[in-house]
DNA sequence: TCCTTCTTTAGACATAGTCTAAGCTAGGAT
DNA sequence: ATCCTAGCTTAGACTATGTCTAAAGAAGGA
């Protein structure tokens, strides 16, 4: 997996000392952190950098194309880095655990030409739903 | 099509004034319109409704299944009264235009038992994503 | 060094949605 | 019919998330 860093560098995007550190506290975990979530943890790294940055920074990093944009629930943004494998998200209705999955096939196959509305179709994702195994023994 | 006042009427819910101009603003459509969309709507009919009897009317809707809240985009949720009928949601790129559409399969059936996590998976919904006619001409 | 361009910053602003406290309504009990 | 209670509605305050602005701060080429 080439890191995002050596991604976002050929786009001929400058890696300031900030876009370093927020592309490594987004890629360094493997959960899907809120911009404030990022900002929460890349401020311990450096104490000096602004909520501006972080917002602006992960809004250039998903119009490149490298890091995606989930919005699972209408609460806030999260973010992803692992824009180069095309996956899937499970999510707890429970608790809000989330995990990538993969599906056996791409849905946009599954959707017949009479079903595209004249539409050129480029991507499609699934968010599946349902109850993680704590939210399950918690339940009965 | 039986209709979203009869099906919300199913659950000992009181059907008030407010609530049922509420339910017919949004059935009446068949766009996925947003909360201050129905109320602008509403308002023609009954001006005295509050911002705050929308937000909780829609909101007790989607808890008793009988409307859907999309998050589609970062922006306002989206309010689909056609919750009795599976179902995905084609988007424009470009205007952001969206179609109901219908897949030749369910998608829980294409997440193999390993991908599961232990969870129990009820329900999968896609959004495909795409440039709409309109959009692709006036790119081209 | 100087100049230009891009980046960062704090804080103001915008928008969407929730909460609160008070008043209102509907319908059952008397 | 009147009273009572539970539930409903309302205006507006409040919260959360995200964007914008204007000024200051790098960076790098001439
Ligand atoms: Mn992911
Ligand atoms: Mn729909
Ligand atoms: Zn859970
Ligand atoms: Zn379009």
């Amino acid at each position: 997996m080439s890191d995002l860093v050596t991604r976002l560098r050929r786009h001929n995007w400058r890696i300031t000392p900030q876009r370093r550190v927020i592309a490594e506290t987004l890629e360094g975990s493997h959960v899907h952190f809120t911009a404030d979530e990022i900002l929460e943890r890349a401020v311990e790294r450096m104490p000096e950098l602004s909520r501006a940055t972080v917002y602006n920074t992960l809004n250039e990093m998903v119009a490149l194309g490298e890091v995606l944009e989930l919005t699972l629930d209408g609460r806030s943004k999260r973010y992803d880095p692992n824009a180069d494998h095309e996956h899937h998200h499970l999510i707890c209705e429970g608790c809000g655990l989330m995990k990538d999955v993969h599906a056996m096939a791409d849905p946009v196959d599954w959707l017949p030409g009479d079903e595209r509305h004249g539409f050129a179709v480029t991507r499609a994702s699934i968010t599946y739903r349902g109850l993680c195994p704590e939210c399950q023994a918690a339940q009965s």
